[in-house]
DNA sequence: TTGAAAGCGCTAACAA
DNA sequence: TTGTTAGCGCTTTCAA
């Protein structure tokens, strides 16, 4: 307090007349202390002010730090992952430390690392591409929890959507309504391509539905580096001669550019129908209105931290969970004008 | 590494057959290390994949690590805050760690203290409703700089927008339309009231331009807690007798629940004008076209991180910075229908 | 039940 | 220029 001098374990220990050890023992809930020694130290801190240093203890034992691989900052369908990691570890007597990380390729692991040198006691890694042998040698050091990869370990635990029921539902809804030139929109690149990505495993689910709906000819998948490019790649699709009637983009962050060449051209659903992933929050506002899929982003942070804790607390075989897509019908889909088919 | 056994300073030093303190001082690029030693130090460090120990750095010397609170985990206008800081950190050698808490008055302090005990070298603190005791009592221990709070103080730094003139802009702009019965539609409770929060700060400019302009007996300042409650207030207000043309809303996130009711009802903007506060990036979305102003909250973002740097770097007297607001005019805004007046 | 003492991985005086 | 050494605030045996 005061002067910038923090106040320590012995500060503690002097004004409550006992040992180091035994301040040490109270603050961790440790065996073997007496009622009456509990109450000094713990009106000692009090009085003092008293809060333990993480970093001093990290060094030795535990830094009661969670920490959450962030490499897209701006994206609300992380954003809400987070808010669900918060929720659930409030009251657990740990703490969430975010590490952020610049878009781009091979940043993520700079987020990681940095987690790792805090000494954190668990890890919640959200990024899809993480090399698999970084995660392997994480996994051995730290409780890992991965979450958006559809990987299994060994080693850490998995938590995801269900990537392929969600993708079944999309195109489903599209079919059902009657589209059959339906595009699918995803992030460029093809680094994802055997990594079992979301992206990538609603791919495939896309392509398998296509042709077994006899479609096969009209498969068509288009990917966009950027939001600008996003929007420059449907507008090639409007323009083309097998103009589709419908795109399943891989995220909602796709959907909305799409979306946004449709509306500024005055289309319409029966033009253009457009379905998402996410659910975002705001596909819902009614000058948006995009049809998409809620995969409970938060839910997937609550569980994420259940299963950190789990491990921290002692469990060792691997689990695998996934949550449920519900299909989340909006504006953004229709009837495709007949005679489009 | 491989079993979970970190790498030590120990370790490098006995693999480049040199002394702690040696590899100590060259990841330090501290002053007096021989070209020689330091390619001993540094091919050992590299070989071994040495990582030192934050916890272990922080316990004597600085953290390399900058804190920064967020508050409101899914509020865009903070990820652009965020997004610009970790930009700015990006290649300094100093790692960014953010710390989330749920949102709720009460809550900031519990993120500020969870980075204190990181004893990170220096805080950005973005909550409007920090005490500002805590913070002043913080800003003896470590650097700290405000952001969205316009306050001075002689221990910490502030940069915020320039609220004044930001909310100058929109008034003006309303007005120059034809609007007389303008709303100031802002979030619940009046805690906020003598703090000097950006809401507030609109909030004196919206009533001081309506009086200014001779529309005293228009004022109408409407709050909301959630932004169910903001789509209700909306509501009500289309409802009254004396129902407004305009309505400026302390924030988008605000702006675009009014704007929910108004495109709900098919309604457009010359039956009410909405004019938001921060450009999130859905602003610009053709389905919301929301007017709105733009103070750069990445520049936010940048310009805390080289206060704080500087600070860090031996600067003592307080500074105070300021972003230049720019009106975004879309189409959420547009004169009233004649006779509205 | 309590406390003394030996570290944890690192930094920073200081001596060599 | 280099290495020795004494801590930093905490945890954790191990005796008392």
């Amino acid at each position: 307090m005061g002067a910038g001098q923090a106040v320590t374990m012995m500060d503690v220990a002097r004004a409550a007349g006992v040992s180091r050890a035994a301040v040490s023992k109270v603050i961790r809930d440790a065996y073997g202390v007496s009622p009456e020694m509990r109450a000094r130290v713990e009106s000692a801190i009090a009085r003092l002010g008293y809060r333990p240093s993480v970093a001093a203890r990290a060094i030795r034992g535990s830094s009661f730090t969670i920490g959450f691989e962030l490499h897209e900052i701006e994206n609300p369908a992380l954003s809400r992952i987070l808010h669900g990691t918060v929720a659930e570890i409030e009251g657990t007597g740990y703490q969430l430390v975010v590490a952020p990380a610049m878009a781009g390729v091979g940043e993520s692991p700079q987020a990681i690392n940095a987690l790792v040198d805090l000494r954190v006691d668990g890890l919640v890694v959200v990024a899809p591409h993480v090399p698999s042998g970084l995660l392997e040698e994480l996994a051995l050091r730290v409780p890992v929890v991965l979450l958006s990869r559809h990987h299994h370990s060994e080693n850490y635990d998995t938590v995801t959507g269900d990537d392929a029921a969600g993708a079944r539902l999309v195109m489903r809804h599209l079919i059902s309504l009657g589209h059959d030139r339906i595009a699918y929109l995803t992030r460029g690149g093809e680094a994802a391509a055997r990594e079992c990505t979301p992206p990538t495993v609603r791919l495939e689910v896309y392509l398998h539905e296509m042709k077994g709906s006899g479609r096969g000819r009209h498969i068509e998948v288009v990917r966009a580096d950027s939001a600008l490019d996003a929007r420059r790649v449907t507008s090639e699709l409007l323009a083309s001669a097998a103009r589709p009637t419908a795109i399943f983009a891989a995220n909602d962050d796709l959907a909305l550019e799409a979306l946004h060449v449709v509306q500024e051209r005055g289309l319409s659903a029966s033009d253009l129908s457009v379905v998402g992933y996410d659910n975002v929050r705001l596909a819902g506002h009614p000058g948006v209105s995009l049809t998409t899929i809620d995969q409970s982003g938060d839910e997937l942070g609550r569980r994420a931290v259940r299963l950190l804790l789990d491990r921290i607390g002692g469990r060792t075989e691997a689990r695998r969970e996934m949550t449920t897509p519900r299909l989340i019908v909006r504006n953004s889909t229709g009837r495709p004008r007949s005679g489009q088919r």
